[in-house]
RNA sequence: CGGGGUGUGGCGCAGUCCGGUUAGCGCACCUGUUUUGGGAACAGGGGGCCGCAGGUUCGAAUCCUGCCACCCCGACCA
């Protein structure tokens, strides 16, 4: 008898781990602030990846690979982009290890010295736009539409499994363009896309916005976000596509020739998400039972439970049912082993988040019948086996519909409109925390006081937020429109 | 990086204050039997450098020093 998930009304943080563990999503590992993914959370990343790269693939883009080291000098090229990095970096400095002499085992070998030391990415803007100099000579080598997969390390101190590690896994895209118009349509396009797969697929509602200053990516002009709504009422930064315009051009030289042989600076976007996207998820549907997954993104659709007792005839049904289900491209799997009952296996799948199960016993086989189980309601009902496969197929949809209305619903009842400092205070410390519509001078020093009295933050500026006269919370000055204001993970 | 907490079979814990035979319990695991429509029952069994490294002592899970990891809070960041 495994002991319950720790529920989210009584700790919340102690909720979402348990959740990483016990749906077994990943682990800490021996290495500070790193994780180990397990091959079930890793299943869920992939189908992330598969689907987000296809996106990639639509809008023109082609994979590549940079290294994983830069060279030190590049970081320092772009001023801002050094200043947001530099205090979290992983530094190469050797490049051999020998016996200890005095017989401590192995040691760096002094005389191994790099004569440059090399950095361990936080991100890639240097080494590529580095390379991009190579790759650019003519309007006509534009726009260069490049994505990457790999991983990168920030130095976190403080870590949170998926949420925050000191290594993580994510794609990179980074673009060049003749113009600035093409480059800001390419960062929107990509905020887009990045907005499309959040709802459609992990069904998560997001606001598509964009950063202040203070929250700028460090060497962006721009920064563009979708931002997502967690169930504890904090906001989480799901993705990010930044406007760079000329400043790695200008750091890295990368010109082109225009059409009249004149030469100009190149126009650069880079646009992210990452294994973060799992916390979102999991903070996004899961309940006191465990981990909930959209269909679209669950390795597993439905799962088939025997309860067992003529096995041979529950077998056969099931094989039949899993054929006519993997025919309609329905990811399913039969859990026929023994050894476990199916009390055992129901709170097992639930844990994990299995959309759809489907209970089949003597009792439905004489019935004609099967139980169907969905994860996101709990809600069991016997449906016959005729039209099973379409009733399955329809229900994978209407769920996946579900989590997100669901989700919606949430986020819409968590964001308040405020129009004074006291009714926001009141917000973000009673019970109803979330987002805060609210009107802003658009000054750093209104920004950062909020910040100060009540932690929350400007989350972005929404890409459609309507002009309306208002006044700044803090200053009283004058304001055209109403930001989103969140505590933010 | 600062404050607090925790590290004992795979997991969760007791034992640590006040040092003293073979370090204990629940779950999990292995074998067998009976079971199987919401986390099965009984019987038998295996598994431990007590986080790591030093030190004190006749003797250390227990006392001392250093280190490491994880959790919570804070500052910083995706």
């Amino acid at each position: 008898m495994a002991k319950a998930i720790t529920p989210r009304s009584e700790d919340y943080s102690q909720w979402y781990l348990d959740i990483v563990k016990r749906a077994q999503l990943a682990d800490n590992s021996a290495v500070r602030g790193c994780m180990v993914i397990k091959p079930y959370g890793f299943g869920i990343w992939e189908r992330m990846q598969r689907q987000l790269d296809d996106m990639f693939k639509e809008t023109g883009h082609v994979n590549a690979y940079f290294p994983l080291f830069i060279p030190k000098s590049f970081l320092s090229k772009e001023a801002e982009h050094v200043d947001g990095f530099a205090k979290e970096c992983a530094v190469v400095t050797h490049h051999r290890l020998m016996n200890d002499p005095n017989g401590g085992g192995v040691v760096v070998d002094p005389s191994a010295k790099l004569e440059e030391e090399l950095i361990v990415r936080p991100t890639s803007e240097t080494i590529i736009w580095n390379t991009y100099r190579d790759w650019i000579n003519s309007y006509r080598d534009l726009p260069l539409l490049v994505n990457q997969w790999a991983n990168v390390v920030r130095w976190e101190l403080r870590t949170r499994l998926f949420l925050r590690t000191a290594e993580f896994l994510w794609q990179e895209g980074h673009t060049a363009h003749a113009t600035a118009e093409e480059a800001v349509e390419e960062t929107l396009r990509m905020q887009d896309v990045y907005a499309k797969f959040a709802e459609e697929y992990m069904a998560m509602p997001v606001v598509k916005g964009f950063k202040t200053a203070n929250e700028r990516f460090a060497g962006a002009v721009d920064t563009y976000t979708i931002e997502a709504l967690m169930q504890d009422g904090k906001a989480l930064q799901a993705g990010t596509s930044h406007f760079l315009g000329q400043n790695f051009a200008k750091a890295f030289d990368v010109k082109f020739s225009n059409k009249e042989n004149r030469e100009e600076y190149v126009w650069a976007t880079s646009w992210g998400v990452s294994t973060r996207l799992m916390g979102g998820l999991i903070m996004t549907h899961s309940d006191d039972e465990g981990l909930i997954v959209p269909p679209k993104l669950a390795p597993i659709q439905v799962v088939i439970i025997p309860i067992p007792k003529p096995k041979e005839a529950l077998d056969a049904k099931a094989k039949e049912l899993m054929d006519a289900l993997k025919a309609r491209g329905v990811r399913v799997s039969y859990d026929n082993d023994d050894q476990k009952r199916p009390g055992f296996k129901f709170a097992e799948n639930e844990l994990k988040g299995i959309p759809v199960r489907l209970g089949l016993g003597q009792r439905d086989l004489d019935k004609g019948v099967i139980e169907v189980a969905r994860r996101d309601t709990k809600e069991k009902s016997s449906v016959p086996m005729e039209g099973i496969v379409d009733h399955i197929v329809n229900l994978l949809d209407e769920i996946q519909d579900n989590l997100f209305q669901r989700a919606l619903k949430f986020r819409e009842e968590k964001t308040t409109r405020v129009d004074t400092f006291e009714e926001f205070q009141k917000v973000i410390e009673g019970d109803k925390p979330g987002f805060i519509s609210a009107h802003w001078d658009g000054t750093s020093e209104s920004e950062l006081k909020i910040k100060e009295l009540t932690k929350a933050t400007i989350r972005c500026i929404p890409n459609d937020a309507p002009e309306e006269d208002g006044v700044d919370l803090i200053s009283g000055q004058p304001s055209k429109r109403r930001v989103l204001f969140a505590k933010a993970y």
